[in-house]
DNA sequence: AAACTGTTTTTTCACGATAAAAGACATTAT
DNA sequence: ATAATGTCTTTTATCGTGAAAAAACAGTTT
């Protein structure tokens, strides 16, 4: 089994959603612009199509010939790539407990658990090592540094200085840039969900990274603008792991935001620095009290 | 051929060198904390140096039996790893002109130009995209984002922004810190150097990177602690490609550092502040100078 | 001629295999 | 009893290989 085909397998999925929508099909090249995969992979998808009767298909003729059924699709988990596997079977170990700072990580060991070849896990913990959780000794094993409260301190420093920086930034901006629309319609989608907050809390976190890279990338900076990458990740997993009053910090953060967004448009950078140091500060707070006493412990 | 011996090469020719310095070998596990390396390779080691009539072996009694000879080292480039090779070679290119922004990089035509399989280019690749000059593209090829005018500008406002913020820790370190005695340690090197810059002045890259290095490590930040690596890979490199006025360059460096220094000292933060933005201001200038326009124009 | 489809070539991704190196265990010497 | 050596096992580093996916080329259709 040398290389899974999830990426026909997504794109396929991605596609019968859009045969719903349109009922109709584009050419192949166009096709793989919008499902952002090649040609090659558009004609195995249609070849499929084909085949299970959704489609009459001869040359540029593509005739829509039913409507999808649930069991057209391919499973959702077989369209995952190898990284996103990988990866949820480390993090869940490293949240689990048990994965104090300190400790080795076996390369053969993780390969031979999640069922993939060693190369994936070792390409998997080369990209992983920029989060700053593990390090590499030389010719040897890699070393779990820990999900500590010394590492939300350190990983929050630099998110305060490079916001802070680009919230001055974003204030700065020409009135014509296209940011500032795309900052109302932002503030639009936070006035929708907070007045069905009840129902929908659980969707600020999609906004909120949506938030935050549009400010960090008004740096014009790519060290700001990718170190939102190791942000959005660990509060990505941070959140999954600790639901605890979800809804609550979600309603205050979003009030925050509408704070933050309204010092933004005023232009007015002594405004801008102080709304995104509160919201800053309570971020801060919402991670610290979620990491417990015993994960902060750090062999020295 | 699965693996060079590369490991057991360097430390082997190390292990010469000690032979040299102390006409005598200690135990196996002390040699091998000595030279970063295992029992394995130590033995190996020693196995040779028996074999080539350098020491006689027998348990514990290791004697040595004459002085070591020009031939008795491995050749130098014998001893690199595989990583050194790809990314000098990757950095030549890149280099030597002809490297545009926005041109793809082959992983396969780089590892039989190299020599070396795809596996190592890959790995290779995924650890130098942290340094924000190349960039992956989802199932495809990297791009190259060259290294270009905003590239520098890019980076040495994040230098600063980190330099300031480390100085201003270092400065508030204790007293009893150990940092102050590195710190003196380094401007008595700094002196020596500067007395005999004539000869000498090719050996300040070395000492500026300690001196950063040991400044940047006052902030506690992993993450700036490891931007440094980033500075320096493209110091280096830098230096390396453009030798024009290295002489005077490193002389006012080593002024400025003499400053920096005493500002530290005095744990004034506003001397610490203004010697550190002087100093840095100066080394962006030397950087932005040394890229050629026609490497600046980006494609956007 | 511009854009599409059909076909072939090339590259990426992921695996298993193997030598180098590390590490663990058993034994022996001080 | 501690610390070394001798031996065996496990892990890491790297390659070649093959299927998936991309890309290039050639031939058609509008």
């Amino acid at each position: 089994m040398s290389k899974s085909n999830n990426v026909y397998k997504d794109a396929y999925n991605r596609c019968l959603r859009l045969l719903d929508e349109t009922r109709s099909l584009p050419s192949e090249p166009e096709l793989g612009t919008l499902l952002g995969v090649s040609r090659t992979t558009v004609r195995t998808i249609l070849a499929r199509m084909e085949e299970t009767g959704l489609i009459a298909w001869n040359k540029r003729a593509k005739t829509v010939l039913r409507e999808t059924r649930p069991d057209d699709f391919f499973p959702e988990e077989e369209t995952d790539t190898l990284a996103e596997i990988i990866e949820r079977s480390f993090m869940r170990r490293l949240l689990a407990g048990g994965a104090e700072a300190g400790m080795q990580i076996n390369e053969l060991e993780l390969a031979r658990e999640i069922g993939v070849g060693t190369t994936s896990v070792r390409e998997f913990l080369i990209r992983f090592s920029r989060f700053g959780l593990i390090e590499k000794r030389r010719n040897s094993h890699w070393v779990l540094k820990g999900f500590t409260r010394a590492f939300a301190l350190e990983l929050t420093e630099i998110r305060e200085m490079f916001e802070l920086r680009s919230a001055a930034a974003f204030a700065a901006l020409p009135q014509d840039s296209a940011v500032w629309t795309d900052l109302d319609r932002l503030e639009d989608e936070h006035r929708q969900l907070a007045g069905d907050i009840a129902a929908r809390f659980t969707e600020f976190s999609e906004l909120d990274e949506r938030f935050h890279r549009l400010i960090h990338r008004a740096s014009r900076n790519r060290f700001i603008v990718d170190f939102y990458d190791v942000i959005a990740m660990i509060f990505h997993y941070h959140y999954q792991w600790n639901k605890a009053q979800e809804r609550e910090r979600n309603e205050v953060a979003i009030g925050e935001h509408l704070v933050y967004i309204e010092a933004l448009k005023s232009r007015d950078l002594g405004k801008v620095d102080a709304a995104c140091r509160k919201h800053l500060k309570s971020a801060r707070q919402t991670l610290l009290t979620s990491i417990p006493e015993s994960r902060s412990l750090q062999k020295s």
